[in-house]
RNA sequence: GCGCCCGUAGCUCAGUCGGAUAGAGCACCAGAUUCCUAAUCUGGGGGUCGUGGGUUCAAAUCCCGCCGGGCGCACCA
């Protein structure tokens, strides 16, 4: 349950009630009234804006109208047993300050709920679809689309969170000029399979070392077999063992990180099927498609510039900036007319809302499939492209050089196997995706605070060694396997104790608000915070003995300190899952 | 030239649908360990939120101009 829609929820059902009984102007509009968490302290546990909102529409002063709210909200039953005082401040605020049974109360949700807390119906069970990575099926992953692995996944999971019916989808360009010439890179490692020594390699030609195990696959299972032929006789064939090998070569990778899809859609199929003329047609019937000649970008002709006339998609009418083609001048279709194809595919296959996860140098395409979806499904449907940023890899503060001639990025898979899934998971989270990246090698396997990946893990490490100790050194107190629902949450009375229940009460709201925004990062950074919480209250332990978790003479307190710290592992795992990050229990 | 993204403490970055005295880490200074993991914690200094206007009761946040950085710009994907 997230408290804060709940208390706004409450509050603007009051307000709507003095209207009708005239305390207040009838026919207000309340939708910028907001319950949220003030920054500061001192200032309770919700800070309401009703009354500064209100004002201009009621035209009364908004002192004037938090004094009217405050005076009914006391007398409301319902909030008598979670508020226990209301106070006007700064320009209108109200700010609540709630019981600490209400805290108590939300720690045994937590407890009963375990993860699932923080789950979460806002998504309604609408049908989204989040499609990422969708590199290229010419060779192994590298950082920067491990990042938009990262962030596609932990999306997904945050949104499923968030009661979204969400699905996973990775578009392979199967179609394109750039699988042929892996086809032919993959022939020539085949003639050298072979025996044969093709002398220089061809421009145009994947360098990668990572297509001979394909080749001396393909040797072994076909013999000589292709060297006779001609291109136009072993290229199709060629082609598609080539994606094959390229394909669980990314599967592979991706699995490394604990990342799978619900499908994989190949662009070649809608050639296949005819979708893009489906597509097209209908768009012609829309009167959006014509014959004409672009003029070059200004400030920038390009040197083989020519004018020519062209099958063009009236993006312009849709807010592009230009109009944009659909044909090559070979008569084959562009990349952006089977990609208007496939977004009206999965239009067409119920999801409303598609979100697409972006390297940052196809910003410039975002406009153009937007319009293309708005010409062919109007309403029913809207695309959020994620931009995912460039990757620097570092190590000890030294950029990585680019490895030799396999390609010009470092792997994905050197960089898991080097640093682990976890981490490589949560540094991706620790930046939002539109800003640039620095992943340092030596920082991450860091021991520090610096470090958020150990920091936060280490919180859930202490958390679990305290239910540990518990066990190993007072079995009289038979807290082994608590029964959480008798636990007396009544002795948590210090508000450094319920200063990290209201931090972990926050926690739903944080799911629901990163999901909206599409923003997995945020989970990362509130994670950071309640770990900060956690360490500085273990700490005070040292200062104050009292303060202690464990405390030998009183089984109750212990007891339901326990349960408090059981609340801290377990939103730092919940959130912790929805990154797709293993909590550990022991840093040893 | 045009479009998109970015500009917040010395550095790296958060900042919710616009909300109260703009936060955190690093670095710097001063402290805490007979004690559940000091792998941690406490305190301190440090800001014209690039800049100039505008909207608003209220702007880091929204709108416009300018400056600075990144990405992209027909027939690649």
């Amino acid at each position: 349950m997230n408290i804060f829609n709940l208390l706004l929820h409450i509050i603007k059902v009051e307000i709507e009630s003095l209207s009708m009984q005239s305390a207040l102007p009838a026919g207000l509009a309340l939708d910028n009234v907001a319950a949220t968490p003030p920054r500061e302290a001192g200032h309770g546990d919700i800070a309401i804006n009703a009354a500064m909102v209100l004002a201009k529409q009621a035209k009364m002063p908004p002192r004037q109208i938090a004094e009217i709210l405050t005076g009914h909200l006391e007398s409301v039953s319902k909030l008598k047993d979670i508020i226990a005082r209301l106070e006007i401040a700064g320009p209108g605020f109200i700010n609540l300050f709630l019981k600490d049974t209400f805290w108590h109360a939300q720690l045994a949700d937590i407890l009963t709920r375990g993860t699932r807390y923080g789950d979460s119906t806002v998504g309604n069970d609408e049908r989204v679809n989040v499609e990422f990575v969708s590199a290229n099926p010419t060779g192994p992953l590298h950082v920067g689309h491990g990042r938009g692995a990262v962030f596609g996944d932990a999306l997904v999971a945050l949104l499923k969170k968030a009661g979204y019916a969400v699905s996973r989808e990775y578009y392979i360009n199967d179609a394109g000029g750039q699988v042929d010439a892996l086809a032919r890179s993959l022939y020539f490692r085949y003639r050298e399979a072979c025996g044969e020594t093709p002398g220089a390699m061809p421009h145009g030609i994947y360098p990668g070392e990572y297509l001979l195990p394909p080749a001396a696959a393909l040797r072994a299972r076909d013999g000589d077999k292709w060297l006779a032929l001609s291109e136009a006789e072993w290229l199709p064939a060629l082609r598609v063992y080539a994606i094959e090998a390229m394909l669980d070569l990314i599967r592979a990778d991706l699995a490394r990180l604990g990342i799978g899809f619900d499908r994989f859609f190949s662009e070649r199929s809608l050639h296949a099927a005819g979708s893009i003329e489906a597509a097209l047609q209908r768009l012609n019937e829309a009167g959006v498609i014509y014959t004409g000649t672009l003029e070059p970008p200004k400030g920038m002709l390009p040197d083989d510039w020519e004018p020519r006339p062209q099958t063009l998609f009236r993006a312009t009418a849709f807010g592009d900036d230009v109009d944009r083609p659909l044909k090559k001048s070979d008569g084959s279709w562009t990349y952006f007319a089977s990609d208007i194809a496939y977004h009206f595919d999965k239009v067409n296959r119920g999801f409303t809302t598609l979100i697409d996860v972006w390297g940052a140098d196809h910003g410039g395409y975002i406009k153009r499939v937007k319009a293309a979806i708005k010409a062919l499904a109007g309403d029913r449907a809207t695309l959020d492209v994620k931009i995912c940023n460039m990757v620097r890899v570092l190590d000890g503060g030294v950029p990585v050089k680019m490895s030799k001639r396999s390609g010009d990025f470092v792997t994905l898979k050197d960089v898991v196997d080097a640093v682990g899934k976890d981490a490589v998971r949560f540094i991706m989270l620790t930046r939002r995706n539109d800003a640039m990246l620095d992943f340092d090698l030596s920082k991450v396997l860091e021991q520090s605070r610096e470090n958020p990946v150990f920091y936060v893990q280490y919180a859930h490490a202490r958390a679990c060694s305290v239910a540990r100790r518990l066990k190993l050194d007072y079995p009289a107190f038979g807290l082994a396997t608590p029964d959480w629902s008798t636990a007396p949450l009544a002795r948590l009375t210090h508000p450094a104790e319920i200063a990290i229940i209201r931090r972990l009460a926050q926690w739903p709201d944080i799911v629901e608000g990163a999901a909206k925004a599409h923003e997995p990062h945020r989970i990362a950074f509130f994670l950071y915070d309640l770990a900060g919480d956690f360490h500085a209250h273990w700490n005070s332990g040292n200062d104050e003995e009292a303060l202690r978790f464990i405390v030998p003479t009183d089984r109750d307190l212990s007891f339901a300190r326990l349960a408090l710290v059981q609340g801290v592992a377990t939103v730092i795992a919940s959130g912790l899952e929805v990154m797709g990050v293993t909590p550990v229990e022991e840093m040893r």
